[in-house]
DNA sequence: TGAAACAGAATTGTTGACGATCTTCCTAAC
DNA sequence: GTTAGGAAGATCGTCAACAATTCTGTTTCA
């Protein structure tokens, strides 16, 4: 169906942050510039207003959500929680394969990082982490995790930037792995909620480098 | 605005359960019954299947999604932690009112059981919980238990059905009312999920009286 | 100069009709 | 009796046009 491939680009971009925050959304304009109907601009506005990506106002248009700091500390908390959930799951039915997969991305991340390649070891944490949260098969915590990712892309991998987190970031991640693997689900939830409110911590701290909209873009 | 206004109306119907779940939902039957335009329709049907309360497949029209005995535990355990997350933030920010109306509810749901009255024991229930969550003030969290609540109604107020679940509820809840009051968010964290874990291993256990879509609807 | 009122443009919201696609049922051939 | 084929009905998806609302720039008056 074009529409839902359209509907994807859409999101895509939206979430990447092609498009500002703030900035207003036109439904002609997306009608043309995406080449789509603007039936289907509609309908793809109502699901991204559903999921919190943009606010809709009465014949005021859509605009892309702006998520402030406080909020992004709300979100990660949320994730840590829920991915912690997600770990204490997998670690009660983790295989040879799935261990496997998981010091592999964890090698890779060691290494990226021992370059000094944070781009690379940004990717592969997201990696790592998205092959916990597959291992767990908690299908309620995956999609849950995925509408929160989508709303904070921009404060995703910034943390990582911070002086010290990335040494820090690996013991983490080394801590929740290896009690995945050993199938230790409570150390392994304890592991995944130290991590991520760590990560919440320093971003309330708010010794961030750069700024959110504009310097971080594109880089991270 | 009407358009809303039938919306949360077509949303009502579909959560308390007054439309049977896999029952075709057809956009020109409710265009009609709930006198609304089809294309009001299918901006409510959008909104509702991005929610995770109905499944729409091209050209066959839309159904309120079955929630399985298996998601409905995987739905628990998101909202015990999630709401282990909100009863911490509570905790941390009680004040005088907040403790007040606190141990109001918790009287009102003691003297409900005392009499018998399991139906608005589990209301009182709902309150108590919507209570903390709001005064968690976790925006967040709020969202995602909100949503989370709609699609599981059903499975909602069963647990205090079985034997020995009401006294055993009564007595988490205290738990967790006390130590907001005291302003320990540990130990609150620790007592929500403790109690929202039990719930979901005593669904888990199969052990529910009564059928999920007959007989339980409209009686709890 | 500044503010209020007005007109025009821009944008969203709504409606109705038409086409596309799926389902169902009937018929006919084997 | 069973199955393949097709026609009719039902339903969703799309489109264009119109109505309602908000925004913007200009004019006028104090």
């Amino acid at each position: 169906m074009a529409t839902n491939a359209n509907y994807d680009a859409l999101r895509e971009a939206i979430v990447r942050g092609d498009i500002a925050p703030n900035a207003r959304l036109v439904e002609a304009d997306i009608s043309t510039s995406f080449q789509m109907s603007r039936g289907a601009v509609r309908t793809a506005l109502i699901r991204l207003e559903q999921e919190g990506l943009i606010v809709r106002e009465p014949h005021r248009g859509a605009r892309v959500r702006h998520v402030s700091d406080a909020e992004a500390v709300e979100i990660i908390q949320a994730r840590a929680v829920l991915e912690g959930l997600a770990v204490r799951q997998a670690a009660g039915r983790i295989d040879e394969s799935g261990s496997e997969r998981l010091r592999a991305c964890l090698a890779r991340q060691r290494e990226l990082l021992e370059v000094g390649d944070l781009l690379g070891a940004s990717d592969a944490n997201a990696d790592l982490h998205a092959t916990l949260l597959e291992l767990s098969e908690h299908a309620t915590a995956l999609r849950l995790i995925h509408a929160l990712n989508s709303q904070s892309v921009r404060y995703q991998y910034r943390t990582i930037l911070i002086p010290g987190r990335s040494a820090a970031s690996v013991a983490e991640h080394t801590a929740i792995v290896d009690a995945v693997i050993a199938g230790r689900p409570i150390d392994a939830e304890n592991a995944m909620r130290d991590h991520l409110f760590n990560v919440a911590e320093a971003l309330q701290r708010g010794s961030l480098p750069g700024g959110i909209d504009t310097a971080s873009r594109g880089v991270l």
